[in-house]
RNA sequence: GGCGGCAUAGCCAAGUGGUAAGGCAGAGGUCUGCAAAACCUCCAUCCUCCGGUUCAAAUCCGGAUGCCGCCUCCA
């Protein structure tokens, strides 16, 4: 497959470097809040990227790890007046509960950063050793930037770009502004370990180095992460373990882009700020997962709730006609009538764009584009008398669930019973418009006598009555039934 | 100020040289007591603007305008 690195800025082909094995890492989360959407567009993003190269028969060790000792845990911890490992275990806790329900597979290795305390200080007393890096008069580390000839190298900037934006905090003992903390001294009242260096904990930038090189060979075939990670954090990655190790850090870079609300970063300075959690009380995991997927993994998304029932609506009609395959494929008598060809040159045209889009840089919204012609030919196979009868036609419907089936592994939705997906999606809808579903039965009920009694008139008053209610009903061969309008 | 990205129909969106996928919304039709769903048909002679390269450009180059991101913690 052809993949977008961002060292270099071009699409390249993807191979990796020791026969069948694919060694991934990217940037986890630091625990100290619920996730927001842009972590679930990362996590969703890597999380398909793991699943197709698995699919494509890799063999991949997919690495993500969480950050759980860090100036922003720490300060949370203070304000609730608990230790800072406590609050980090909880939110590790809770972003297991928001990717599971987004269906976001477990890394194989998801190392914490408090367990690796060792492999950071050997790490920085290789760097020191290598006179990349000092330690200052009060114990703390930093890392010698000017010293690592190729610095900048993944964002584009040369060194004397970045002295203007470079600035050293009070209390910071950098000899050059440009240069960034490897280790951190103790504070009082903070979590510390003991180093070479006195009590202190490691900086956030040390800990990716360490822990990828612990459990893969360098150079990894793919390091992922958030586009604002690319710098500075990736680049004092490489910086960290090109000049410990003398090799090279990882082989692609992949940044998604942001999840932007009015075409804006999302924030919480800004007040436009979304929890996974305030969107799944109000509409389902699959939905936001395919708004994640709809839009290709590098652009930037604008987040809405309309955007989002945007989707729901997508995702409605897969299943929907979903559930209208599997219930013709339930019959037993078959004709003879033959499938047009032009009908499966079609869907081969689809098949064959679908698996091309994720071969071309992941590009999931393409792909849904040929899913959707895909179920819009089952529709039309589905509206054909002869054809919903034929072998033919079972043999193609059974074809498109079949296809279905194996991709929903990879995209991570469409893999649900369709019957009970639809209904779940119905209580949510039903739930979001504050249906009272007693009186909707009562005045379907009255609805259904109406029309046993032929009086259309008083049907459709009832009809009304419900639209009112945001309720809308369908006359089906089983009966009535109602969705929400 | 430095670095980078984006600009495609009413809205969302794919598309890096060969003549504009897909979704949502909308219009007409089939079906229906009428509807709904589903299906069929239609819906950008044109891709922010101005130049240029080419037989050929939304796609490449130059310039302009607008929006956004990074340079500070950040997915």
């Amino acid at each position: 497959m052809r993949l977008y690195n961002t060292m270099g800025r071009v699409k390249q082909e993807f191979a990796p470097q020791h026969g069948n094995a694919v060694s991934m890492y990217v940037c986890g989360i630091t625990a100290y809040d619920y996730c927001h959407i842009g972590h679930a567009r990362s996590a969703v993003v890597f999380d398909v990227l793991v699943r197709y190269l698995r699919f494509k028969g890799y063999d991949v060790t997919f690495v993500r790890n969480f950050t759980d000792v860090d100036d922003k845990i720490i300060k949370r911890a203070n304000e609730l007046g608990v230790n800072s490992q406590e609050i980090a275990e909880k939110f590790i806790g809770e972003f297991y509960v928001d990717m599971d329900a987004l269906n976001v597979l477990r890394a194989d290795v998801e190392p914490k950063c408090t367990e690796h305390i060792s492999e950071m200080i050997a790490l920085t007393q290789g760097l020191i050793e290598k006179d990349h890096a000092y330690a200052s008069p009060s114990g703390d580390v930093y890392f010698k930037v000017r010293s690592f000839a190729d610095y900048g190298k993944l964002s584009g900037r040369n060194i004397e770009d970045l002295v203007s934006g470079a600035r050293v905090e009070p209390g910071e003992e950098k000899r050059d502004p440009l240069d960034f903390a490897l280790w951190k001294a103790a504070k009082p009242g903070e979590p510390s370990w003991q180093s070479p260096w006195g009590l202190g904990r490691p900086g956030w930038h040390l800990e990716c180095s360490a822990m990828s090189e612990k459990y893969m060979a360098l150079p990894l075939d793919i390091h992922g992460g958030g586009q604002d990670l690319a710098f500075p954090h990736h680049e004092n990655e490489i910086a960290q373990s090109e000049a410990a190790t003398g090799k090279e850090f990882a082989k692609f870079w992949v940044h998604n882009g942001f999840v932007q609300i009015n075409s804006e970063k999302m924030s919480k300075s800004l007040g436009n700020f979304f929890t996974i959690r305030d969107i799944l009380a109000k509409f389902l995991p699959e939905t936001l997962r395919y708004f994640l997927l709809s839009m290709h993994y590098r652009s930037p998304l604008d987040f809405s709730f309309d955007a989002l029932e945007e989707s729901e609506k997508g995702v409605r009609r897969i299943y929907a006609a979903l559930a209208q395959v599997d219930a013709a494929l339930a019959a037993t008598k078959w004709s003879k009538t033959p499938m047009p060809q032009d009908i499966l040159d079609e869907l081969a045209g689809y098949e064959q764009g679908f698996s091309e889009a994720f071969e071309d840089d992941l590009n999931t919204a393409a792909a849904l584009g040929h899913l959707f012609g895909m179920v819009r030919l089952a529709g039309r196979v589905l509206d054909d008398k002869a054809l919903r009868k034929a072998e033919a036609g079972r043999d193609l419907l059974a074809r498109i669930r079949a296809g279905l089936a194996k991709w929903s592994g990879v995209l991570g939705v469409f893999g649900l019973e369709p019957e009970l997906f639809l209904a779940d999606l119905k209580a949510c809808r039903a739930a979001r418009a504050g249906i009272d579903a007693a009186r909707v039965e009562a005045l379907l009920s009255d609805r259904l006598d109406a029309r046993k009694n032929k009086d259309f008139s008083r049907s459709d008053a009832i009809r009304d009555e419900l639209a009112a209610l945001r309720v809308e009903v369908k006359d089906t061969p089983q009966g009535q039934a109602w969705d929400v309008l």
